[in-house]
RNA sequence: CGCGGAGUGGAGCAGCUCGGUAGCUCGUCGGGCUCAUAACCCGAAGGUCGUUGGUUCAAAUCCAGCCUCCGCAACCA
């Protein structure tokens, strides 16, 4: 009989700079799920890689002054290299520059265009000359102008093809709303209320402002925009539509497409709606997970909290990462990283319970049996539970695993891990030794426990990969008893079975110390990137103007009469000015840096001639001058004896 | 009144669909044990379950209003 199939899915990542811990987390996640099922008898195809193309891509290859391709080779190995090094097990890795994937891609496109769903358009907006930008009507400001400087703009030259979405909207409202694809299935409403009830807009899926891309078979200004390029991999990967691979029938559709949640959109509904365009079968489920924040803020490289995976997994070793970060993800929920929070749980799961009770199971039957149990037993009621717990064990931990919960497979394993160093307790086995008549019952309560931890070890062996194996070398577990079908029954191992005293699995760690040393690695990897953005946010010196230009902005001298924030606006305060004139409102995005009362009686400048605009449906005349620094604005203030209305020259 | 999520002992969470003694992990305190990685086991303290009102014999759970926090959307003119 043949296997059955079960292909699981990452995203692809986009390599414009390196994996961090939430990358590692999807992967490991899903490493997780494929190693479980290989180990349940499925024939699994586990796809991970890189999107590799764009305009990012192809910028940041030319500050570094060389070709997008050498750039991307140069991250796809510290990408790859970081999967070997947290023993991730995929089975095959795509990069969107891989020649059948591009090929096949330009097979999709002009198929979806043959069916009449992708056609040639122009964006409706306009586009601004200076900001080398395209907008959309809605996107434009109250004047018809740029949002962005506010100048006039031009109609649309140019072209772009687009992908009808909205003949898919019902059925993929369907999709969201009444089936299991979705999980969690808490923001199926939320896709549903913004995007689709609004009226699914066509997708532009080209561009022609830059190169680094696959290029439109029939149009050869045209390179395929993100979305037709980057989700196919899932198919491609397979062999659709090329010769690479032959493995499409028998794997599509996937079982699970993990993703992180600012990448859900895409897969929930755009995804679809291509597959639906292209006549297959949709994937059978979206595993959508919340992002590692760390203390309660989100990773940012310029808050300099960036988690290096690597860093970790060299002084804690992978599978302690790999158990830290799947114990602490609920599916769906944000989860909070922090050192303390880590150190806590390899030192209380890993060292105190599984470690420990490893460690001590070993050490009494070398102590009291000389490392080999005697065949004889003698049972007690007070087994029973632990029997039953392992027994029921992989059931638990199946279901969990199918739900994508690992959070809550692995609680389950704990759950047995935990009984068996209360069932010490229990039988206390140090007073047993001291009775030769209770011999018999010693070697069964010792047995009972290494049977707990040769199931234990079984199913979380897909979760910590490396560490296991040394498990079993020390209860005297052959790996040929390590299986699934021996996960679910209790009494596996030899009766005169033979163990091994061993290493220490997982050291216990010293939290302040550990605590002292990690901040330290922080605060020297901090310094860097801070000092990059410092120099990349000096924004290079415009294009040059002539006088008559600058004679076209009228900046004046005005005083702040009264300032109000906006309702309803996080980053707008509403300000009173006296412009000499009279009174001027003017409305500023300033809320984050300056409380009201700040500014009332100050005086600053005004860009006075600049046509009005609403925000958030509060009029605004001018604009207030300010600097930005880094990430901040500052206002710009004006000696208090300069009368208002003066005018800057 | 843009859309959605969340507010539960010191921390992090479960419970809410289908009302009925408030649970888990960590931390704290006390005790036990000595096989073990100063680990393990037991016990205790600690919560008016955001707030107000309603339905009910009974509300963390259902309903309505309000407050706060977080995402997304809209705006740093």
């Amino acid at each position: 009989m043949s296997k059955k199939p079960f292909y699981i899915t990452t995203p692809i990542y986009y390599p414009s700079g390196n994996p961090h811990i939430g990358h590692c987390y999807t992967t490991v996640a899903c490493d997780s799920i494929a190693r479980y099922k290989r180990m349940q008898g499925y024939d699994v195809m586990f796809l991970t890689g890189t999107d590799e193309h764009g305009q990012k891509i192809e910028q940041k290859a030319a500050e570094k002054g060389i070709t997008p391709k050498q750039y991307v080779d140069e991250i796809v190995e510290i990408f790859k290299n970081l999967w070997s090094y947290m023993n991730i097990s995929y089975d095959r890795y795509i990069r969107t520059t891989d020649d059948y994937h591009v090929e096949a891609v330009q097979k999709i496109f002009k198929a979806l265009y043959d069916k009449g769903y992708i056609y040639k358009g122009e964006y409706k907006g306009k586009y601004c000359t200076p900001c080398e930008s395209f907008w959309t009507e809605s996107q434009l400001d109250e004047n018809g102008c740029c949002p962005e400087c506010h100048r006039e703009v031009t109609e649309a030259k140019e072209e772009a093809y687009f992908f009808k979405m909205s003949p898919f909207a019902d059925r993929i409202e369907k999709l969201l709303l009444e089936t299991d694809y979705l999980r969690p299935k808490t923001r199926a409403v939320e896709l549903v209320n913004n995007f689709i009830k609004p009226g699914l807009e066509d997708l532009c899926v080209s561009r022609t402002t830059f190169k680094w891309g696959v290029p439109v078979t029939f149009d050869d200004k045209h390179v395929v925009y993100v979305w037709i390029d980057a989700l196919s991999n899932y198919i491609t990967a397979l062999g659709y539509e090329n010769s690479a691979h032959d493995d499409y029938a028998k794997y599509w559709p996937a079982d699970v497409h993990m993703v992180a949640k600012d990448i859900m959109r895409f897969h929930a509904i755009i995804w679809p709606a291509m597959l639906m365009a292209l006549d297959l079968p949709l994937p059978k489920h979206l595993a959508v997970h919340g992002w590692i924040t760390f203390n309660g803020q989100k990773m940012s490289k310029s808050l300099g909290n960036v988690v290096d995976p690597l860093v970790l997994g060299e002084r804690y070793g992978a599978d302690a990462i790999r158990y830290h970060i799947m114990r602490e993800m609920a599916l769906g929920a944000d989860s909070s990283f922090s050192n303390k929070i880590m150190i806590d749980r390899i030192n209380s799961d890993l060292a105190n319970d599984l470690g420990n009770l490893v460690s001590r199971t070993v050490a009494m039957v070398i102590k009291y049996f000389d490392g080999t149990l005697p065949a004889e037993r003698e049972s007690d009621p007070v087994d029973d539970e632990l029997i039953a717990m392992a027994k029921a064990l992989r059931g638990n931990v199946d279901g969990f695993v199918d739900e994508t919960q690992l959070n809550n497979a692995l609680a389950e394993i704990f759950k047995v891990i935990s009984r068996a160093n209360k069932y010490i307790d229990e039988t206390a086995p140090w007073v047993l030794a001291k009775d030769e008549s209770k011999k018999a019952r010693l070697a069964t309560v010792l047995y009972n426990l290494l049977e707990a931890i040769r199931i234990s070890t079984t199913l979380l062996s897909c979760f910590m990969p490396t560490t296991m194996p040394k498990v079993w070398e020390q209860i005297g577990a052959d790996e040929s008893l390590i299986t699934y079908e021996n996960a679910g029954k209790f009494g596996v191992l030899p009766e005169n079975v033979t163990v091994k005293k061993g290493e220490v699995l997982f050291p216990r760690l010293d939290i302040e110390k550990e605590t002292e040393e990690l901040n330290a690695i922080l605060l020297k990897n901090a310094p860097k990137p801070a000092e990059d953005e410092d120099k990349v946010n000096l924004a290079p010196i415009a294009d040059t103007i002539k006088i008559d230009d600058f004679g076209k902005v009228d900046l004046r001298v005005a005083e702040v009469k009264a300032c109000e924030k906006v309702p309803k606006a996080k980053k707008l305060l509403c300000l009173q000015l006296d412009d000499g004139f009279g009174t001027r409102q003017v409305v500023s995005g300033i809320a984050k840096w300056y409380e009201p009362a700040d500014l009332i009686g100050k005086k600053i400048i005004v860009v006075a001639n600049l046509a009005p605009a609403k925000l958030c449906g509060v009029e605004s005349n001018g604009m207030i001058v300010a600097a930005d620094v880094g990430e901040d604005a500052r206002v710009i203030f004006v000696d208090k004896d300069i009368p208002n209305g003066s005018k800057l020259r």
